[in-house]
DNA sequence: TCGTAGTTGTACTTCCAGTACAAACCATGA
DNA sequence: TCATGGTTTGTACTGGAAGTACAACTACGA
């Protein structure tokens, strides 16, 4: 798989909407010629078959993904505040995206199990959670858990999904501000939790 | 597609391993009948094809799953501990079936293309926990939230995620200490969330 | 004993990913 | 101007796997 010219590269994502629809399986090569416009033999040339383009096309997102929440988590807040810029960062990307996350999830399997995608499924969402949780102890805008590395996958999981569903309602007319809302509602579950104070003590108090 | 005779239902367990391992495509009619010892003709017979055994291995799943979440919630309970409940019934089904569990990943986008899978995956996980918000804010145990529904997604992201990796780590040796644990960990972070009170009031403060 | 439903092997068709290859197409620089 | 080498593209082909057809066989109940 050589480096693939811009201008190819651009017209491949004519291919999104087509994959996230119908999954990879249930597009021919030569649909994805047609709607892109490359010639099935360009494709070829250039990339190693249909999972490359799937590849190429994720491989953009989360890339973009992880950009924008390391420029959330990289300020000088702390780390409470940076976990609600990144949770926003992500629902931004994720709800400008909604085709490529359409067909992320459709074809997850996939993905994972191009080792590529799922190294930079790793830096987009999961290590950048459990590093700010980290920091969240130290700084003390966080509390301690018993379990860092489960409930940051919780937490990715929490706002993944949100995004995902969004993406799958289908595309909004106005993504930010619907990034805006969701990312509130996120924050507000993940910072605060559902519990009411009152209930809380209905709980065999154990603190961590 | 007919109603799949006790025997060859059970059989058919035999290929979750192998589409769990490689994916659907990767994972030829030949591989599931030699994996489960019903011939290529037989499944024919039974069943409208490939995606109609996992169709049939995730439905079974989702059943499991809608089962256990209804009962723990049908308890007498707060809402707020049925919800504890729900989410350890839901990840002790997860972890009892690593593989069933990673094919349902691998195959996601094939699941919510099939009509029927996406609606038992509706009634298993969304809105059991979509339910229960709303009865918590009437007995008091949950906090009213400015948006039910992306919540209940949250949640259901944050479960699933946790209980969805844990299975691709692969099978434990003691799938309910696993389950306990892990189900502490998110409960923990669904009901008091990650801030710290000392945190808290560095929020412009906007009572719901 | 017959009929009906399931079981299974074998051979076939169809479809599509991927390959081969040759002809054009373009830039570069000599 | 021409030569060279990467790129582009059409066309034809190969191979493999999904799904179908069908006939022979089994088992069971009426």
């Amino acid at each position: 798989m050589r480096k693939l010219p811009a201008k190819l590269a651009s017209q491949l994502y004519g291919a999104a909407e087509l994959i996230a629809e119908r999954g990879l399986d249930g597009t021919k090569i030569e649909d994805i010629a047609e709607a892109t416009g490359i010639p099935k033999a360009t494709i070829y040339y250039h990339l190693d078959g249909k999972n490359a383009v799937l590849e190429f096309l994720l491989g953009d997102l989360l890339d973009m993904i992880a950009g924008a929440v390391g420029v959330a988590v990289a300020s000088e807040e702390n780390a409470r505040t940076r976990l609600e810029a990144a949770v926003q960062a992500q629902l931004g990307v994720m709800l400008e995206h909604p085709s490529l996350c359409r067909a992320l999830v459709g074809d997850l399997g996939r993905a994972t199990r191009l080792p590529e995608l799922a190294a930079a499924l790793r830096t987009a969402f999961y290590e950048p959670i459990e590093q700010l949780l980290a920091e969240g102890v130290s700084d003390g805008s966080l509390r301690q858990v018993a379990d860092p590395g489960a409930v940051a996958l919780s937490v990715f999981g929490a706002i993944t999904l949100a995004g995902l569903s969004a993406a799958v309602e289908g595309p909004s007319a106005d993504p930010s501000a619907d990034a805006a809302r969701l990312s509130a509602a996120v924050s507000e579950l993940v910072l605060d939790g559902l519990a009411t104070p009152g209930s809380r003590d209905q709980r065999r108090s154990e603190p961590l």
